[in-house]
RNA sequence: GGUGGGAUACUCAAGCGGUCAACGAGGGCAGACUGUAAAUCUGCUGGCUUCGCCUUCGGAGGUUCGAAUCCUCCUCCCACCA
């Protein structure tokens, strides 16, 4: 095999969970060095989740390195599959997203996705085009193709039956639909995430049934954990990072994560090769390397990679300053108000607490500084001037009382 | 269509006439410890200018001095049978 085609390949396997059909990824690569052809790589999007995060990116980015080496993206945004909600991993039925959501949220996708894949070499899709017109008849035919039996093996719907949580039918026809949209794109390739596996074999076997000439090859990877290291990174569990957030915010977060998430993100997000990375891992083993040291450089890597190096210094400075010497941030919200003010009253007008409740109890607990003394009077009261006030180590306000 | 079972705070899940703002677990927040963390330990976890008051236990009524707990109707869900 040519050394290119091989580079080409070991790029692509880098990382991944599982490649079905690997001779014809090769046969592909092989043809489009040869010829110049291109093929398509699809990958499928719900447009439920309206704000790209680092778990996202792990496909997104594999989708670019196939762009690399002559793969055209067929970015399926499943407006119509969202109707109904993959089952997947899911513990009860969706709830069905109207119109306008799901087209805001499709958007949304658009806007972020072209930081990471080429959009010259991407076409975007929505599946409510073909499945819309497939009608009742079209329907009947493709259900025709799954058995009940062969649904209920799987282990979430298995799961569901048994603890008596509800299935709705049109749950059954999501792999369906998914696959029937490789047919309709006639997909060479098709990405998604291990979790995907039921649904993304759905797509070869009707290509199969449909004769469309071939069967595309199936390529998994595996799923980002979120910050709390257990869960899949996903924003109703609130343990993700989204690309758009802010670069402190995106290099504060990478900085909190567990050690030993910290290789996992290194593996699936970072440019750093598989080989420098044993180096660092036997550098922190052997105590010549300060994990702290290498958590660093890698939230350093992932802020630059969606901002810029300017915008990742400050990052890393501006918390350096925070944690390290417990300082207060440069740029805090400042707020204005009148009298002399009562302190549980500007907590929550600053936004710091969500209730007097909430400022009550953190006061007591010794969680609240004003100018860097602890205050522990929750019937103290801000006189005139400018003060900062301080919640726990994160939250930060400047208040001035005229 | 018939018969049973269920709906409790962010989630799961106790409670079955007063001592319930409601056990417990998870999550979250905070404190200690650190490398910023993670792990661990501790506290808090409806709202309110809070030693008190106000609104919560699917919805609406009712019984009672007093209800999340009892009764009636309604809504939604689940199971079994048809």
């Amino acid at each position: 095999m040519d050394s290119i085609i091989q580079n080409a390949l070991n790029e692509i396997k880098r990382g991944i969970s599982e490649l079905i059909d690997e001779e014809r990824v090769v046969t592909l690569l092989k043809e489009f060095y040869k010829t110049g052809k291109n093929y398509y790589v699809k990958a499928g999007f719900d447009p439920t989740a309206p704000d790209i995060h680092l778990g996202h990116t792990v496909l997104m980015q594999k989708l670019a390195t196939f762009q690399k080496h002559g793969g055209i993206v067929q970015f399926l945004i499943g407006d119509f599959t969202a109707r109904i909600g993959d089952p997947t991993g899911k513990s009860a039925t969706r709830k069905i997203l109207s119109e306008q959501d799901i087209q805001a949220n499709a958007q949304t996708y658009k806007k972020q996705v072209f930081k990471i894949i080429d959009e010259d070499k991407t076409q975007v899709v929505f599946n409510s085009k073909w499945l819309n017109a497939l009608g009742a008849t079209g329907i009947m035919s493709l259900s025709s193709n799954l058995t009940v039996a062969r649904m209920l093996e799987r282990d979430d719907f298995s799961k569901r039956y048994k603890s008596n949580t509800p299935i709705a039918v049109s749950e059954f026809l999501y792999p369906l639909l998914q696959g029937y949209d490789s047919v309709e794109l006639k997909s060479d390739i098709e990405l998604g995430g291990t979790d995907q596996k039921f649904n993304l074999l759905m797509g070869r076997q009707l290509q199969k049934a449909y004769n469309t000439g071939h069967e595309q090859s199936v390529l998994m990877m595996p799923l980002l954990e979120g910050t709390d290291g257990v869960n899949k990174m996903s924003k109703s569990l609130n343990n993700y990072i989204g690309i758009s957030e802010l670069p402190k915010d995106i290099y504060g977060k990478v900085l909190s994560i567990s050690d030993d998430l910290m290789w996992r993100y290194y593996e699936l997000l970072s440019e750093v090769s598989l080989d420098a990375i044993e180096e660092l891992k036997r550098g922190v083993n052997e105590g010549t390397l300060h994990p702290k040291k290498v958590k660093e450089d890698l939230a350093y890597e992932l802020t630059k990679k969606y901002y810029n190096e300017e915008e990742a210094v400050n990052a890393k400075d501006e918390f350096a300053k925070v944690h390290g010497n417990k300082g207060i941030p440069n740029d805090i919200k400042e707020f204005s108000f009148d009298d002399t003010t009562w302190i549980v009253k500007a907590l929550c007008d600053a936004g710091l607490e969500s209730s007097s409740s909430q400022a009550r109890r953190d006061i007591k607990q010794g969680a609240v500084k004003i100018n860097q003394e602890k205050c522990n009077d929750e019937k103290y009261k801000l006189e005139s001037g400018e003060h900062i006030v301080q919640v726990g180590k994160k939250r930060f306000a400047k208040i001035n009382i005229r």
